[in-house]
DNA sequence: AATTCTCTGTACGGCGCCGTACAGACCGCG
DNA sequence: CGCGGTCTGTACGGCGCCGTACAGAGAATT
């Protein structure tokens, strides 16, 4: 069970040299995320940074009929609150915990203090959300182009980057709202990678047999992200391909 | 003609103090942006940062397939080439020129040292890296759930948002580029509103009869969008419900 | 062990968009 | 003026996803 190593779980966190870590460290609060927390709703002015080390969260738009679609996913390699230090201190849309687990967080004010120092911690975050707006202009692309089933195995493969093991905690039911897809699709989706082979789930439990596969099925979307964020951040290199 | 009147009629630039306009305008560069004109490819190092004043560029993905979608749109309220500030120095995103017109442009380096000063240039360009941000995430949520009636009317309000007058030069196979939809798609949904009396158009030019009607018939989303800029470019507020 | 709830599987009609094909209309050009 | 090219309109079959409905299987509760 990984827990509570400290805060350079957090890949952000751990690039940053050590006279700014020493600064911000006293400060950080550990917190449990369980699945299903709304760290923040659409319009609500940010209280805190997040820092998932290994929680996974979903920022996600909720329409004015109720149904939803994810824009994006955030875990160890990110923060949740950019908008912190963009300057507009709120967005469109709510950040939901997608896979339980911990996190650091910040207080607002705090991360803006040292943002406005100019130094290490502006590059390495806006660096980030270079990273974070690739795969929102991805997930555009993707929600016209592809297929249920493409879309699936991207994100998965998404998830998967994100997590220690190879198994997630995930019912078709909260997949199919990330996804903006009903739920009966992503059983359709899901059943063919079981056959296939590639997948084994039961029950909100959902293992990548072969991830090999699994790249190779999913649209390019997945390669696309994942090679931008390499380059963006380079100490990150998810241990996915190794 | 409108045109010439110096680098503030792009808003971002007559946002900035004049100190910081003094030192920036010398170097800046007045360009024609003619249709179809590709300011940066996907993987591109950017060398000029664009700010659009009559002419509107296309942030747009070009698929391995060839396919096409618009990640977001950008005229005068904005700037092409945020990958600059934010570290990267190249997107995944092609930038091309989908309305004819001026823009000014400086080389990349004066960019970065002006920004790395941290004064008012840094917090007005990320604020509106946040509004593109927004964009970018409510063109996911559209191309999920709505139809390709609802968002020509989107797109058309956005085009519209950034021109002086209510026509557009236009085709519709390139707004079907934009959308990612077939070209026969637009023909269908530009005919119903023809109909309707909201547009006019001919051969490339589209008219906007009635624009209170085309926001009633577009999905939230153009709205989503517009509020949230007019927050965090207050400087901004568009004409367009004046 | 029985009940209840959650999660997954399956089915069916309908619709929106796709791919393809082709025709007519308008413009520019020689 | 006539020709070629561009832009727009229409048609048709097909497929993917939707909305809805319901059944069965596994887990949790008692």
């Amino acid at each position: 069970m990984p827990h509570l190593k400290g805060p350079q779980q957090n890949h952000l966190l751990a690039a940053l040299p050590a006279e700014v870590r020493e600064r911000l460290y006293p400060h950080m609060e550990f917190v449990e995320l369980p699945l299903g927390k709304v760290l923040y709703e659409s319009g609500d002015t940010l209280r805190y940074i997040y820092f998932p080390t290994n929680s996974i969260v979903s920022l996600l738009y909720v329409m004015e009929s109720g149904a939803s679609a994810e824009i994006s996913v955030v875990g160890k390699e990110g923060l949740i609150g950019v908008a912190l230090f963009m300057g507009g201190d709120s967005t469109t849309s709510r950040a939901i915990v997608q896979s339980a687990g911990q996190a650091y967080r910040l207080l607002a004010q705090r991360v803006k203090d040292e943002f406005h120092r100019h130094g290490a911690l502006l590059h390495t975050f806006l660096r980030y959300t270079q990273a974070l707006i690739t795969q929102m202009a991805q997930t555009a692309v993707c929600n016209r182009h592809h297929s249920i089933d493409q879309q699936l195995c991207r994100w998965l493969l998404l998830s998967l980057d994100r997590l220690e093991s190879n198994e997630l905690k995930m019912t078709q039911e909260l997949i199919a709202n990330m996804l903006g897809v009903r739920r009966e699709g992503v059983t359709d989706a899901a059943g063919r990678l079981q056959r296939l082979g590639v997948i084994e789930y039961h029950r909100g439990h959902i293992q990548v047999l072969n991830r090999a596969k699994l790249e190779s099925l999913s649209c390019e979307c997945y390669a696309v992200v994942r090679k931008e964020s390499d380059r963006l951040l380079p100490w990150t290199k998810s241990p996915a391909n190794a």
